[in-house]
DNA sequence: CGAAAATAAGAACGGTCGTTCTATAATATT
DNA sequence: AATATTATAGAACGACCGTTCTTATTTTCG
């Protein structure tokens, strides 16, 4: 299935590796030629040989981080079946998804508090990727209300921003406060948010749903 | 009331001013000596003396910030009769204190997001910060709970960890996406927010409640 | 007013930054 | 195996970084 990574190819992709994790933790900005080079063992030239510019690094860096995202929360949840369980697990994935990959923070939300307010193609780039993953989610909602799990008067793009905004504040509570509790702070927010799009009456904050491991 | 300020206290200021929109928009770390020189028509070495590192003036910079959403819009809230009100109002001061403040982004935000994951004094500064603003908000709820308008099986701290990311996503929507909605939908989740906490069945997302100025 | 203290300027430092240029080594292609 | 291509190293550049030291100006206060 993969083809022969080249030479060039393979020591990209070191590269990459250590710049997406520095990115997460110290910023895009933060992202230094001489740092990577020292880290990877290349020399600065070569390294910055692979890219041509630091903003093409950065770039480059961001899209290696979503394509990481893609490829371990992302796609394997929308193998789920259509609906709420789908929904579910593209959420699930995604709060797990920085221990699965060995992070210790999100580049992508590192990336846009560092330039959604920064003109420039770095910005061009966030967007478009949060912007993607955005539509994702509005468009798991529509599944959702097709299969009947949702009421039809379920608002895609508020239940996607509400959506981010549990994610923000899990990632804040477990970065910053160090929280262990986050993630099921965050499972409860989701299940209310939910709940609210069933039409049935839903359970309070500190009623939160039993175990949310499936059978 | 003010007592007089002495030069050094005035030019200090305005340094923080410069420094404040500079540190919103570009991060703490993209804060210069030089840079914030030339903005303030002052020498690198002249301003230098005013903080004696970068990293002082860098919490300087994020005390600033603070004592300015305290002053334009958490103590004014603080004003409004106890319960579900004051803590509304808590809420739209938060939503509006960047605009209010004329910045063009939330330096609280900035810093939490580039130090929440590095160790430091300035991660310890932004700990402290948020904690407080998480105790306040903790407050307003268990207030709201006294009161009655909520019930009592409400949970302060989830409460506070979903307003939390309500805010966040906001800011998202405003800055990244240039979303001229971001504040009603945030409006709107938190209207939700609150309905949870009531016991009453709330409305659903696509049935935002009528008009949130009071008669 | 005059002395003491605070405030600012100026020059210089060692470092690191991104980038460029040239030369060499490794890989891929014929 | 010879050649063309790609990948990497090394040295050097101008610019800016935070910081220090010394000197001059300005403010404050008795």
């Amino acid at each position: 299935m993969s083809i022969k990574p080249s030479k060039g190819e393979e020591t990209r992709a070191l590269i990459l590796a250590a710049a997406v994790q520095h990115a997460g933790v110290h910023g895009f900005d933060a992202l230094t030629i001489g740092g990577l080079a020292a880290q990877t063992g290349l020399s600065k030239s070569g390294l910055f040989a692979h890219f041509g510019s630091k903003e093409e690094l950065q770039i480059a860096t961001l899209d290696e981080a979503v394509r990481r995202y893609n490829e371990v929360a992302f796609l394997p949840a929308m193998r789920a079946p259509r609906g709420l369980r789908r929904l579910k697990l593209v959420f699930d994935n995604w709060l797990l998804w920085i221990e699965r990959s060995g992070l210790k923070a999100c580049p992508m939300i590192a990336a846009n508090t560092e330039f959604d307010d920064r003109p420039g193609p770095m910005r061009d780039a966030v967007l478009q990727h949060m912007q993607r993953m955005h539509q994702e989610i509005m468009r798991g909602v529509q599944i959702t209300i097709d299969t009947g799990e949702f009421t039809a008067d379920t608002d895609p793009e508020q239940f996607a921003f509400e959506l981010f905004g549990i994610i923000s504040s899990c990632y804040r509570s477990r970065n910053l406060f160090l929280d262990r509790n986050a993630n099921t702070r965050a499972q409860t927010a989701f299940e209310r948010l939910c709940a609210a799009c069933k039409g049935t009456p839903e359970p309070n904050s500190s009623n939160p749903p039993q175990s949310h491991t499936n059978p």
